[in-house]
DNA sequence: TCTGGGGTCCTAGGACCC
DNA sequence: TCTGGGGTCCTAGGACCC
């Protein structure tokens, strides 16, 4: 089912939610050892933070001190000596994913699209999608007692932006009307898709601000990012990116494993391992989807920081992870680099259902799960 | 401080075929 | 001797998100 935002001048009466929970890691952690309310809270890696591994959720109180997701652990030690750390326990948040989710999807006349472990746009028809907010706002806390902020969109890009304004625990609504006043001065990293790089070449062409780039040249779009991105970057500096709500369940295309060993590899029988280790689990999991590896993806990053990636196509799919193993060293040996090694990922690139994927390829952001 | 792990999608360019 | 277009398939690499 989909659902479609009015184009029209019409006041519009189907709208986007997007529906975030606020600091989702660090909450749950919180819900099930209370005597941490109120604390700073770290979670990430195996919770040691003398390791190599970085942040995934810092709580409130953590965020205070300069701690924020991504940072490597040993910083945010340095930052907040007093936080609690706390290891990442993924069936616990899939768990209280699930039931919020559930929430959404309870909500009639709700189109709910999940967009990853904490968040999920709600595509639904009404006269006052504030009062629909706050009535999610409500049923996810009295279901699960997390808070979550909620964006109101008459697009889906307009919605994703708008939760940040709403942070914590509130409701912000952007649209065609007041787009241009919140958004046009911010940089254009403030848009979703717009990262540091994309930034840094519209700059080079004078192009700034939101503003800037919603009013752009298209043609000096184009033959900076080519005729399809070039275009969906003008669309997002208007905002006016897809409006649609896509409730088809996601079918993953690829599926990986990688690890960073926190002390490098040097010896090739360790190297062979590793990779053997990693090809075992990834046939683990796409097994248990009965999805075939089709193309090998080898990653690694060599000490001190330099990664890179080769792909092989299987001359046929397999779920014969020595093939696989076989495969990544073939490749990790044709690079012909012998730097210690931080990091390897294997990842199999999966053979596609029948009639291909639903929904297809399209520019910008899909909408898998991230976590 | 020394940079995780899980993903998606786009573009460029070479190889190859007709 | 040099070289047309058009198409597909594949790999490498970049960029972004949570």
């Amino acid at each position: 089912m989909v659902t479609q935002v009015d184009p029209g001048d019409a006041p519009a009466r189907r709208w986007v939610l997007h529906v975030d929970l606020d600091q989702f890691i660090a909450a749950v952690e919180v819900l099930r050892r209370p005597e941490l309310a109120g604390l700073p809270v770290v979670v990430g890696g195996r919770g040691d933070p003398t390791e190599r591994a970085v942040v995934s959720t810092a709580s409130y109180e953590a965020r205070e001190h300069g701690v924020h997701s991504g940072m490597p652990l040993r910083l945010a030690a340095r930052k907040c000596p007093d936080a609690v750390f706390l290891p990442v326990d993924a069936p616990v948040y899939d768990a209280a994913s699930a039931e919020v989710m559930a929430t959404l999807k309870a909500v009639p006349g709700a189109v709910v699209q999940v967009l990853g472990w904490d968040e999920a746009f709600v595509g639904i028809e009404t006269d006052d999608p504030w009062a629909v907010a706050r009535s999610i706002q409500a049923a996810v806390l009295e279901r699960t007692d997390l808070h979550c902020s909620v964006g109101v969109g008459d697009s889906t890009v307009r919605a994703k932006i708008a939760t940040d304004f709403g942070k914590p625990r509130g409701v912000f609504e952007l649209t065609r009307d007041n787009w241009s006043e919140v958004m046009g001065h911010r940089p254009t990293t403030a848009l979703w898709g717009v990262g540091s790089r994309i930034a840094a070449r519209l700059a080079a062409h004078g192009i700034q601000t939101v503003h800037d780039l919603a009013t752009a040249d298209e043609a000096v779009l184009v033959s900076e990012f080519g005729p399809s991105m070039g275009p969906h970057y003008k669309r997002l500096g208007r905002g006016t990116g897809t409006t649609t709500v896509d409730d088809t369940p996601w079918v993953a295309r690829a599926h990986g494993r990688e690890t960073t060993y926190q002390t490098d590899l040097v010896d090739p029988r360790e190297i062979s391992d590793a990779l053997g280790l990693l090809a075992e689990q990834v046939v683990e999991d796409i097994r248990r989807e009965e999805r075939a590896c089709m193309r090998v993806h080898l990653k690694v990053r060599f000490a001190p920081f330099f990664t890179t990636t080769r792909i092989r196509k299987l001359a046929e799919p397999t779920f014969d992870a020595a093939v696989i193993a076989a495969t990544a060293l073939d490749l990790l040996v044709g690079l012909g680099d012998d730097r210690p090694i931080r990091l390897l990922g294997v990842r199999a690139e999966m053979v596609p259902p029948e009639g291909g994927y639903d929904p297809p390829r399209t520019v910008g952001r899909g909408g898998p799960p991230a976590r």
